[in-house]
DNA sequence: TATGAATGAGAATTCATTCAT
DNA sequence: GATGAATGAATTCTCATTCAT
């Protein structure tokens, strides 16, 4: 076959198998069904991929590296930190709810040490992004004077709870406009309000 | 064998399954390892639990309960809502400091029914909790109008965050203090600072 | 204990062991459950049989015992060799209906050694009493000649087959008087009819 | 590998589970003693067959069916309704020998609900068949007048407890023209004699 | 590239039997 | 006599991975 259909043949395979572990959980998914549904043989899934871990593994970072991506677009064009944090969190939980899927966690369930190192940086990049923002609006004014990496990662692991109900509550609705309040507002009263 | 023992040999499996889930997460702890950890046989295991998704709920629930006892005896005494929500925020990340491995996110992975009510009840008795104190800040003037739900769920959800970045992340350094400022003051300066 | 409430306990084990057989096969009665039944200890059962396959030999025999002695007590008294074939016939469907369950069909299923010779014993003095009133109904002249033996297990045969139905069918509904009558005077017209 | 050699080891398997069934009955049979007299791994059952039951099912029918297609060829050409008759029981009796070890009573023991409804429609076909005969000799004036249903059962009881002999005695040896000679002629001495 | 039959280790679970109390 | 906790081998079944074609 061409390279034509050899890629499709991957993306086939790909899309299967995010499917399957969005339905199933990483652990349940089998290898054989991922196979059926992207309507190749069992021996093609190991033709591109070296095993499960690996497909896992490129479908999660396939997607990070997509979040990161838009995330640095999106903002490329905001001066206003207290906008850009707005649209870091609004589109976060946007992402989030599209591909809530996706969002499986990967705590020790998954023993994997390969990529487990990517994730890492990812998240990082993440606070990273956070934080620059936050020393930015701290040196225009905008925002009060505290410890930005400290203040990055608060808000970095409000959004990981956030998505993790996103992923796994049926409930969650949620305005992301509240999000945005409390983290720039606080709840206490304003003494000049 | 007596009563004695057989305390004993169910507590020693409840704490081998512990280590069990905590290591490998439920789909890859093995009853066997289990058993052998506890040093029982695997028999003795479906002598004390039916299968191993009620040994997993048992020890869930347990956990919960007992999180929700403590929580609620340490509220019990404290009348200011500001100090309320501080100690409300730093036991939870305390507690899961402590049960760090306990804490397996239960998504899609698991597909209990059994067992998954109690815990979005439990999750909602939590919500619940924050509310509460919201509320009464807002009536004695310490916090700004708000959504009381919804700034519970809010607080809620930045604490699933924290807690999820304590059960995953090696790192995680924090520091509850900065969690409680920056929910309380927020991150705009204040005009009349 | 003393020696009536031994009596009593092993009568009640008996007595679950063959509800238990009856409802799901030899293979599938757990001791367990017979002894959670017979209201008594799982290591009572082995205080009163050796092992499962006892515990089943002996309600096997009892069962065989109990028909044996009935069917020579009810043919004592019959002399009319037409009369005792049909008494013979009629007796044994009642007994089969009577204890439908029990009769498990040992078979290969079963790969027990000892306590089938008694089995083929019993058998084959089934066969035995049913050659002696044909033999009999021969020398009165009741009878056409024919090979008393041979005749005897075809009409056993019959029996057998018959009980095979009580026990797995559900429909069967048997008239007795019909199968004697076609035992003794067979399909085909007489020609002095 | 090619359909051959796949073909080949559904065979295998069938032959070997055969065996197994005869040698140690349905629950004493385990599937990797299967695996191994068939030459193949324990996974290459699971391949041909979903589990145990099928695997056991599937040989049933086969030899259900078996059956009445040869009984069937066998009786299209025979108009004589004594010889019919002579006929079915003599080739019942040979089947049954020929496949002796087959003939596992699928009573309480296995719980199947699958199935049993097919082997129930093949015993109704069965007596349907005698019951044909037996209405055809009655119009012909060879067979005295009689219910033709109620005979068929008991001509096919009679065969049934002759394969129960056959499948469990050992020493089983018929000849089967007796039988056919007391079916047609019963016990009784004809007074024409 | 592609197939899919084959593998076999390992999973959860059951259960007759034993034995210290 | 009686208990019931404990055993561990055996069971059915799954599944990632390999490899001859």
């Amino acid at each position: 076959m061409n390279n034509r259909s050899a890629e499709e043949t991957k993306r086939n395979i790909l899309e299967a198998a995010q499917a399957a572990f969005i339905d199933h959980g990483y652990a349940m998914a089998s290898m054989r069904n991922i196979a059926r549904v992207a309507g190749t043989s069992v021996g093609a899934l190991y033709l591109y991929f070296r095993n499960k871990e690996e497909l896992y593994l490129t479908l999660m970072l396939n997607r990070m590296k997509q979040l990161n991506e838009l995330t640095g677009e999106l903002l490329r064009d905001i001066d206003d930190p207290q906008e850009a944090i707005g649209v870091f969190i609004s589109f976060s939980i946007d992402f989030a709810r599209k591909h809530k899927g996706m969002i499986i966690i990967q705590g020790r369930e998954l023993g994997f040490s390969f990529g487990i190192e990517l994730k890492r940086e990812f998240l990082r990049e993440r606070r990273r992004v956070i934080a620059e923002i936050i020393r930015k609006g701290m040196e225009t004014g905008a925002f009060r004077k505290c410890d930005a990496d400290e203040a990055a990662t608060i808000i970095f692991n409000l959004l990981r709870g956030l998505v993790v109900s996103i992923a796994i509550d049926e409930e969650a609705s949620f305005a992301p406009e509240a999000y945005v309040d409390l983290v720039l507002n606080g709840l206490l009263r304003r003494n000049d309000g």
